[in-house]
DNA sequence: TGACTCGTTCCGATTTCCGGAATACTGTTC
DNA sequence: GAACAGTATTCCGGAAATCGGAACGAGTCA
């Protein structure tokens, strides 16, 4: 072997091994087949093609299977937007959180996925009076909030097992924990496009959540209206639903361009 | 043989602990110490102790070693980088870029970081006549090209070995290929904050080049100009590398936005 | 000083990884 | 339809990495 170059670059562990099968199918997006992963890693193809379903298996890599042209996986993006500290996000969110919040006379906040949890990141209450606040960093149930049911929804299959893997408490009457409803609740959520949560967390209390779409498909966070069942199920409904849509459309823009500026500046040299 | 049930038993592999670390660093950057890191993921301190110190190796977390504060690494953020389509980038950058162009009537162009690599995102030609043009997508080589120096003078010491260990063609007579007086020229480069290139690639071409940098000293992109080499080198240079470096930091304005709110949020109590 | 916690090193048992050889699955050509 | 090229995928013995309990130095508080 000509092993007089190679011989001095550092040891050649199994992990970095995978990071650098990753960092070549990132460099050439759904355009590789397993062959030219191989060839441009100058592994061995039974290697590579172990390799790369490791990196599938734990949603670094997507593609693979039959459709042999892979891409760079969801986790990643998960992982850098969960090291959000909140800050840019708030700034990002507030006005149109508020806008809502005022339209609706609701409290309104966003929440964000954080390996396979929801928490509120920003919340806004209404100026017009007290009437309910949602703390920011409490957590979502995936099987009863709106917010949480928003995002979950579109997960992977693995991230939705793993979500319903918690523990799903029935916390009023209204509560459904059985997997299968919570699956056919997740299939409703992804035909309308939003998300409901009628007395299925405290017996008096409505919300509705949509989801916040990046430009890649992914959903990382979504945008949710709580209240009094009445108010926010009653005749208004259609016109807080156009209103929670519209937000998330606008709550879109704004975060694909903030999230990759922010991911640009995220991490610390030394 | 039948392993069908054991089947909701997750695999545990070495790779899936290292994403789950790093999971758990990314929720809390900055905050955790091992003996969290360990509690939090049910590992041993021993085993959260190697695999934190090989996610340190890999450039994904960064921290550890005596300040007890892990976070998420500069690795994420170029894979995340190199997978993004130059879309919301061209966006950003073609007015400066324009502006760039029209003023100093040659070729300009932005480059960013792909793995250890550095190639072409956005090229902008002057207005006035056919002159050059930088066409998007190709490869500047890191030890002769103003663009590769201006991005691979700023990396890590890893990555930097991983650049040069690539093969250094000799394009010219004026082409250095020897270690030693490319790791001087990175230096001279981080002293000037500026690269050039003096018919290294081509004998008649010189060009000029700085770095974006974020405002934490991350650099994935730099932004250069080409031309005859007596057009660039002669009594305009003075002028050029102004502009040029005016540009640098609009563009790195743009891209520290997030870095700023995040700042300001940190910068809180305790 | 002693008790405590922290990060770190050591090392045998265990597990995973490695990759050549062989196999299965396409779609194409004659 | 048979032969073929090009894929992706499985098998499996040898090699190498990982695992984690035990033990070690360094710092801290009482």
């Amino acid at each position: 072997m000509e092993a007089q170059l190679t011989d001095q670059t550092e040891a050649d562990s199994p992990l970095e091994r995978y990071l650098r099968l990753l960092e070549i199918i990132a460099a050439f997006p759904g355009r590789l087949a397993l062959a030219d992963v191989a060839a441009l890693s100058d592994l061995p193809k039974t290697t590579a093609h172990r390799l790369l379903k490791g990196l599938v298996k734990a949603e670094l890599a997507s593609g693979g299977q039959g459709g042999r042209a892979y891409s760079v996986g969801p986790r990643l993006s998960r992982i850098l937007h969960a090291t959000a500290e909140d800050g840019w996000l708030e700034a990002l969110a507030r006005p149109t959180l508020a806008a809502l919040a005022e339209d609706s006379g609701e409290a309104c906040y966003l929440t964000k996925l954080v390996g396979s949890r929801v928490l509120v990141a920003v919340s806004q209450a209404p100026e017009v009076r007290w009437r309910s606040y949602v703390q920011p960093g409490i957590e979502m149930p995936p099987h009863a909030a709106a917010t949480g049911k928003a995002i979950i929804a579109y997960q992977s299959e693995a991230l939705i097992r793993q979500a319903l893997a918690a523990e799903l408490p029935k916390l009023t009457v209204n509560t459904r924990s059985d997997e299968a409803w919570i699956r056919e609740e997740f299939a409703r959520v992804r035909d309308r496009g939003y998300a409901t949560c009628v007395g299925e967390i405290d017996e008096g209390l409505a919300a509705i959540a949509a989801p916040v779409c990046q430009s890649d498909g992914l959903v990382l966070y979504s945008v949710g209206m709580t209240g009094p069942l009445q108010r926010i199920m009653g005749d208004k409904l259609p016109h807080h639903l156009a209103a929670l849509m519209e937000a998330s459309r606008a709550l879109a823009n704004k975060l694909s361009i903030g999230t990759k500026m922010y991911q640009a500046a995220v991490s610390a040299p030394e």
